[in-house]
DNA sequence: CTGTACGTACAGTTTTTTCTGTACGTACTT
DNA sequence: AAGTACGTACAGAAAAAACTGTACGTACAG
């Protein structure tokens, strides 16, 4: 035994569970276990790496390799001499987690809100209206009330982005204290 | 017009957004428009009801609701009289943010945990065994800090879960100081 | 300018997921 | 006890997503 094996072995489980963990978190099985390949490489890969490495089609991996990219977890790498485009993964898993669900949360709030408050906008007009109906203007008034805290809602969770981005959060909850914690 | 209209346009987009944001997550579309059509009962909904209302099978909405269920999104509710299972929409958004993101969080975080320390366990023995190359042994060294660092997150993030479930967070992040009157 | 290496758009195929209808077990009603 | 209403397991159908190979545009080399 020269421990290369050993090694492998070590390496391909973390990416396993790497790659699920990432599937829970909406990313395809694929693009998580191409991060966990890039994450352990020492330095950054081809596209042919990549698909040799993985065994799947260069294809594949461009488009794999993009969806990464947008995500903030692998960059673009420069080096001189070398025609290819190079990719690294992303090594600052804090930083990972902050650009992740930065990007994620950030598109969902607005297309919320802004849903919300046109909706909003149609509704509030019917309370004062002649024509409708008691009943139905019951049920705006629930509505608007539901709509109101809903936005309320997403006013927090921008305000959460917010820390996370700015890195506040670390404020809070500091980084690697490396003491376990004290219940569970 | 008597507003009937306009308040079903107004649900329609509203709900529509829910969904696709809910899909962000990893959720499907279908499951979250039943959420959102469920958000704007004004009362809890039977299988039945709910195959009328999104035009879809009962099987399906039974395997809907459960998913729901298991992310507490919706909750069973008991009515007098009533034989079918009727399920209400959980309208809390913090606490449903906060349902969300423990449930799928912590099982990520156990699993990749549990492989972490495992493949570490496996890669330390080879720093000190005379069969193994240096070669080999310097790549060790080096994944065994990428265990450890990824580890510390790891560490990090179940603090940031452990703040989400006490709501702590809330003290670091205060809700909408809006009307509503808040229970400390 | 011509030839070559590279990344990716696109179309077709395979795989996976979602959705439906049937059938069955359970529990309540009479 | 039989009859009925209900929820869901299961298998197959439909839809969606992931994956691949080909073909093309671009950039650099000679």
């Amino acid at each position: 035994m020269n421990g290369e094996k050993e090694l492998e072995i070590a390496r391909e489980r973390v990416i396993d569970a790497i790659s699920k963990n990432m599937n829970l978190y909406g990313v395809t099985e694929s693009i998580g276990r191409l991060y966990g390949a890039l994450y352990f490489q020492e330095g950054p890969l081809t596209l042919d790496e990549m698909k040799e490495e993985l065994g799947m089609s260069k294809t594949s991996m461009s488009t794999s390799v993009r969806s990464l990219l947008e995500l903030k977890m692998v960059g673009k790498v420069w080096k001189k001499g070398v025609r290819k485009d190079l990719y690294l993964a992303e090594a600052d898993w804090y930083q990972t987690f902050i650009d992740f669900f930065t990007i994620k949360w950030r598109a969902g709030i607005s297309l919320n809100i802004s849903a919300m408050q046109k909706s909003l906008s149609e509704i509030q007009p019917l309370l004062n209206n002649e024509q409708v109906e008691p009943h139905i203007k019951e049920q705006a008034k629930i509505d608007i009330e539901k709509l109101t805290s809903a936005i309320e809602y997403y006013d927090w969770l921008n305000r959460l982005v917010d820390s996370f981005e700015s890195k506040e959060i670390f404020e809070f909850i500091p980084k690697g204290e490396n003491k376990k914690t004290e219940k569970s």
